[in-house]
DNA sequence: AATAAAGAGTTATAATATAACATAAATTAA
DNA sequence: TTAATTTATGTTATATTATAACTCTTTATT
């Protein structure tokens, strides 16, 4: 029998074949770099594949040792510099409530991320939540300010860590 | 002519009289604090009386001079306790894109708060964005997540700084 | 090749937040 | 009303996150 999954209930299950996302989140990233003419350097291709191996939300200090073992510069701000350049091509996201970075499932369409985030584990997944990010953009403009940017956090409980809890 | 505003275009107005805010702020924190049989000590009345003060969003440091020159000990946990304290009372917001805090206008009823951010003035204001925020935690129940706290951050240019850039 | 622009190396430090333990004040129980 | 307990504050030290400022190298442009 096949299950049919949503991306958010797949990025919960730490178990799931997490090596095809990888590969892939690099090759869009390749692509996109390649068409807006922005070079994707050894580093900012390392920092974003860091990210992407990992199945949580990556501190920037936690990045800095892959950029030690491949050689190059550790120092803090050569982990911020890639991180600005791939956040300012929507390759990854902020999360504001961790000072924390997750690479953004689908870079092409220019979005702001909206993130479930587990306390317990601290697993965070983006999600589709088109309708709420009109319905703010459209509050904010009846009161006259113009929206650019948006964050979407919320915290809780993941479907596996409530197993574990009711257990 | 009396013209009618909502608290929202209000708070973006730095000239309005704000006198009247914060003993209100104070006042009802008082009220909430003893119906709750909790301490609103001297401490935790300043700093919140000093957040309402501001016209703009206070980081933790800024708070301890305030501290300082009313002969309290003005280190960081001094700070950030009584910071602690006010969130968990629903008295004061974080806004997480700021690292910052600011006064609720309506710590009464238990919610999150939706901010609007100017980048320009740094200036924020609550938003009554209660469809958004049950309509955000519909969706992650869907996905089976518990949610528990949620921030909804707006970054933009308020109505006040528009005037001034197109000016 | 010369110039300019973009990226990365490097050192230092700013800004935000918490750990850990000591003391004092307020509340509760005896 | 003292002793015990809890809650709040004082204090020192340090962890965590992020950026400034300047140098050097590499890539792209003229």
């Amino acid at each position: 029998m096949v299950t049919l999954m949503s991306e958010s209930q797949l990025a919960f299950r730490p178990e799931h074949d997490h090596s095809g996302c990888i590969e892939h989140a690099l090759a869009d990233a390749k692509n996109l770099c390649s068409a807006r003419n922005l070079r994707f350097t050894p580093i900012r291709e390392l920092v974003l594949k860091t990210i992407w191996q990992s199945h949580k939300p990556l501190g920037a200090y936690e990045l800095l040792p892959a950029l030690a073992e491949a050689g190059f510069n550790s120092a803090p701000p050569t982990v911020y510099r890639a991180l600005d350049f791939l956040q300012e091509q929507g390759l990854v996201h902020r999360i504001a409530l961790l000072n924390a970075f997750i690479g953004c499932p689908h870079p092409n369409d220019t979005h702001e991320g909206s993130f479930l985030i587990c306390k317990q584990c601290n697993n965070a997944v983006e999600i589709e939540a088109l309708g709420v990010s009109r319905e703010v953009n459209k509050q904010a403009k009846l009161l006259g300010f113009i929206p650019e940017q948006q964050s979407i956090e919320v915290l809780g409980i993941c479907p596996e860590c409530q197993r574990g809890t009711q257990a």
